[in-house]
DNA sequence: CTGAAAGCGCTTACAG
DNA sequence: CTGAAAGCGCTTACAG
């Protein structure tokens, strides 16, 4: 930019305003300012523009595997709402491991990002605290930060907005499903409840057990703790699954069967080809890409100075019925 | 830096040698500047020292579609890549919109990053070229820059190293397979070769042409020209598909003629649950993530300063057998 | 309409 | 071992 005004033989600060598009040039000098501009080849150098204004207009995502099907549409979804801020996007992995997030979070706060969308592996964030009260936006996208739930992490303070599905409304509406079906026997294949960063397990188990109550129906302590090997042998008809993994194992289990096992299957998360599946199969499915939007909107209100509390957003879901076959009645 | 170097009585420049661990200070003065950082609770701003020090250390990802299995996993081979350079990574997607592409690299030079993995979008690259001349370093991914290969994105001059997968290799392979099991009607699925960004296609339609030559086979014009409406009674008795999502449409088409359709069907990308697909299917598999890793590694070396010209490196494949039933033999 | 000075938060090169 | 000055590439306030 210096090389450039003393090319044109002006100020910095007339290149500068040139530059920006600022009122107040004449053509003629504006003009001399754009030759010497492209002669040099010259480029603004928009991280030194940033470090003077003050605002970065960066937004990092914290993905625990940003290849997930859901945290891909999550940061998807992120961008759209960012792309009309003009803001660019950090992104990184953690591949689950609470060192790597801590991390990647402290690099994104050095390099004084407004805000950050985190999807948690972490269950202790009092790393975050001073960065927050120093003033980065952070909000939790697909489970909250800590343990059980956002009020854990830091033993009763709540860290930011947190948007989430709402998992224990998809299981209680997948199990009362099935039992409209006449299933009374329904297993849950999910993730061990006592494992780090569970939330999720815990919800959908919350649903089951809240759908299995209202049915009037006593579910045997052995269905909820199911593997793939024990579904086909477990005397249950029907089968939640709690992750696409998990229907991916459940599926895989009941063709080893033998063709068309008979059980009704409901997966948490939709898949492509579904409905090529051997057996009936319902999913239950939500717009991630959804998640990502909310949060990038979240995220903008409280960069544009928003002061209300924390706020928990749960999106909702809705079983969609997929599978080559018939949803199999009770046996 | 600033305020701590009053807090602790000393210079600015001794501040820094504590925040950087530099030798040469005493155990005394460096606990007091210590002491003024906590209680202070002073983070250095990274984006100041970088614009210091002229580097960046962060890297760009344009992706068509961050979300697409192969681009996702390219991301994650990208990470690992720059993991141990302990660079960032800023991405975004373009959904194959060139001036989107555009508006996002000339964004991302603005804020001056070391270099840039790209799946192309666009077919003409002459916006790059004054920002490669500045010194940022491109790859690409996936595909090469331009429309039909590497060399006519800019008229002859080839902008930067190339990560491909061996689409040619595969589709031959593939066609090889298909008829040392007696196929000698082979249909091919996939993108229209009049297409922009239809390097693919290509390279695809060469492979299986090559193949069928070498088998002394002739190709019906219409074999590689269907549709999937098409593909039942088109007279062929295996199937090529280009995508996965060539691939999905093949496979739900093939369904809709009943059970156990006698397709023998060669998918180019493997894909969950492929297994349980209610027909024989092979898939054409590679290490997309082994894309991103050799696109970060070529990038490393040319910010090493390496300055070889500019390489096309094409990843094997390899045929995986997939499915739930014996792949079909010719009828 | 145009410009000279100061400063964003840090480091580099030098001097003591 | 420690520090005062200059500068990275830009903008913000001010003055002419």
């Amino acid at each position: 930019m210096k090389d450039v005004a003393r090319r044109a033989g002006v100020a910095l600060k007339t290149v500068s305003r040139v530059v920006n598009g600022e009122a107040g040039v004449t053509a003629a000098t504006a003009g001399r300012v754009q030759g010497a501009i492209e002669e040099l080849g010259f480029r603004r150098n928009e991280s030194a523009r940033l470090l003077r204004t003050g605002r970065t207009a960066t937004l990092g995502f914290i993905a625990e595997d940003t290849a997930d099907p859901d945290q891909a549409a999550v940061y998807r979804g992120l961008e759209e709402a960012v792309a009309e801020l003009g803001f660019l996007l950090y992104s990184g992995s953690t591949d689950g491991d609470p060192a790597r997030e801590e991390r990647l979070a402290l690099a994104l706060c050095a390099r004084r990002v407004d805000g950050m969308v985190i999807v948690p592996a972490a269950a202790d964030y009092r790393y975050l605290l001073a960065e927050i009260e120093a003033g980065v936006a952070a909000v939790f996208a697909l489970r909250p930060p800590g343990l059980t739930g956002p009020d854990t992490a830091l033993g009763g303070t709540v860290l930011g907005d947190t948007v989430v599905i709402d998992e224990r409304g998809g299981a209680n509406a997948a199990v009362t499903h099935l039992v409209s079906h006449g299933h009374r026997r329904i297993g849950y294949l999910g993730g061990d409840p006592g494992a780090l960063g569970d939330y999720r397990t815990r919800q959908l188990l919350l649903g089951y057990t809240e759908a299995m109550a209202s049915a009037g129906l006593r579910a045997d302590q052995a269905w909820t703790a199911l593997t793939p090997g024990e579904l086909a042998g477990a005397g249950v008809t029907a089968v939640l699954c709690g992750s696409r993994a998990h229907t991916a194992q459940a599926l895989h289990a009941l063709a080893a069967r033998g063709p068309a096992p008979r059980m009704a299957v409901i997966g948490f998360g939709d898949f492509e080809l579904a409905d090529l599946m051997p057996t009936g199969i319902t999913v239950i499915s939500y717009d991630a890409a959804g998640i990502g939007r909310a949060a990038g909107e979240l995220l903008a209100r409280r960069l544009a100075g928003e002061d209300a509390p924390p706020r928990l957003v749960e999106l909702p879901v809705r079983l969609t019925p997929r599978g080559s076959a018939e949803f199999p009645p009770e046996e």
